[in-house]
DNA sequence: CCCCCTTTGAAGTTC
DNA sequence: GAACTTCAAAGGGGG
């Protein structure tokens, strides 16, 4: 398996990335892998289980069904994607799954080809087994679902993005649509779609939108996300909407790699459609991988990983953590010189911390009368500190 | 609408 | 450096 020189200390493909085997009688497993069994769902939920089984002939039809739908949505793409050459070098790397996520700068010695082809610096990844298209499942960056126009990417974008040039003609294949063709897309496409809601203003740093930047929902509002990289695109249609920052996610490790592969085989096999179950089916498997398949996932997670850090050399996990009621959180994500930007109950302790102890035992019960009235924000560790600061039990105090 | 579940691995934080 | 936490994907289920 060729190796990317990382030429640094992080060797993302380092041998120790290699999970030891467990010990769970997975040895069976292995014989079997390819071959989902009855003793697979035995270990599930029951009722998962007993439902899958029950409906397993039933489903047939069901599935077949919705295979068919997959299928035709993946021819749909397939022709959107005829200008894509498409490698079929076998095995592992079967598929241009990269090309949403292009190896900007790394040429692929995966690809018998080379470099050279709009699509030579793509991961190929997976095949697809059932019906999906072939850029679907495996890898977040694919282009499946992307129009042939780019409407709204700057034209010179090529010009500008310097050694991202090559890849740039294929951004703008893989992030055409405008914000009002989002909606077109399917539910499947709604990864891609937070992208393409950028525009031009979406665009990384390095001139080069990223498949990986979406929009947070939930938690993820929150987050700090480089907020250089986002401008509002259009207007909101609603107007107590507060505008969604993109988030740039993690990129996959070798697991989940995996699980993006695996799991509409899996789904087809047992008609399980439950996502914790079919993760623990896919845990099961993946512990039943010999090391060379193992590795094939390491190999291309570290290659995500990699071209990740060159896309977004200033991302961190951190980026995305999300939990305002956290002192810690609060405290590494935006770190001691930035404590305006600290929740409530983070600020608590720091501000306790700010008088001279002295003076705390005079106002220590009405900041108490004020702590306790966001007690069940205030962490345990805030709880401690406010202990320790005013030498008394907050719980026994009687507001 | 949002969170939980469930998996493994990477990365971050805390002590 | 160990231990712990969070988040990546997925989508059904439930509040």
């Amino acid at each position: 398996m060729p190796q990317l020189n990382t030429g640094g200390g992080d060797d993302l493909g380092a041998n120790d990335e290699m999970i030891s085997f467990k010990d769970e009688g997975e040895q069976d497993e292995k014989i079997q892998e390819n071959a989902f069994t009855e003793r697979d769902l035995a270990d599930l939920k029951s009722s998962l289980v007993n439902e899958s089984e029950i409906n397993q002939n039933t489903n047939a039809v069901v599935r077949r069904g919705h295979q068919d739908e997959q299928r035709v949505y993946a021819e749909k793409h397939r022709e959107l994607l005829d200008d894509v050459p498409k490698h079929q070098d076998g095995g592992m790397y079967k598929t241009p799954a990269y090309s949403g996520y292009p190896f900007l700068m790394l040429p692929d010695p995966y690809l018998p080809n080379g470099p050279v082809s709009p699509t030579a610096n793509k991961v190929s990844v997976v095949q697809q087994p059932h019906g999906v298209h072939p850029l679907t499942s495996l890898l977040p960056y694919s282009n499946e679902h992307f129009s042939p126009s780019p409407p709204h990417l700057p034209a010179d974008m090529s010009q500008k993005t310097g050694v991202h040039r090559h890849q740039s003609q294929d951004l703008s294949t893989f992030y055409p649509l405008t914000p009002g063709g989002v909606s077109q897309i399917t539910p499947s496409m709604s990864w891609f779609s937070h992208s393409l809601m950028l525009g031009s203003s979406g665009m990384h740093p390095t001139g080069i939108p990223h498949p990986a930047i979406v929009p947070p929902s939930g938690k993820q509002e929150h987050d700090q996300f480089d907020r250089n990289m986002y401008v509002k695109p259009h207007p909101e249609p609603k107007r107590d909407r507060e505008p969604k920052k993109p988030v740039i996610k993690k990129p996959l490790n070798a697991f989940m790699l995996y699980m993006k592969e695996m799991r509409a085989k899996v789904i087809a096999e047992c008609t399980l459609k439950e996502s914790a179950a079919i993760n623990q089916i896919l845990g099961r498997r993946w512990h039943a991988l010999t090391r060379e398949e193992q590795a094939k996932y390491y190999e291309l997670a570290r290659k995500e990983r990699q071209l990740h850090m060159q896309l977004y050399p200033s991302w961190s996990a951190r980026d995305n953590y999300v939990n305002p009621g956290s002192p810690k959180k609060c405290r590494a994500r935006f770190g001691l010189n930035q404590q305006t930007d600290w929740c409530g109950p983070c600020r608590c302790v720091p501000f306790l911390m700010s008088f001279h102890p002295a003076s705390l035992s005079s106002i220590c019960l009405s900041l108490l009368s004020a702590a306790l009235h966001a007690l069940p924000s205030l962490t345990p560790r805030g709880i401690v500190v406010l202990n320790q600061l005013c030498s008394v039990n907050i719980f026994e105090i009687n507001i």
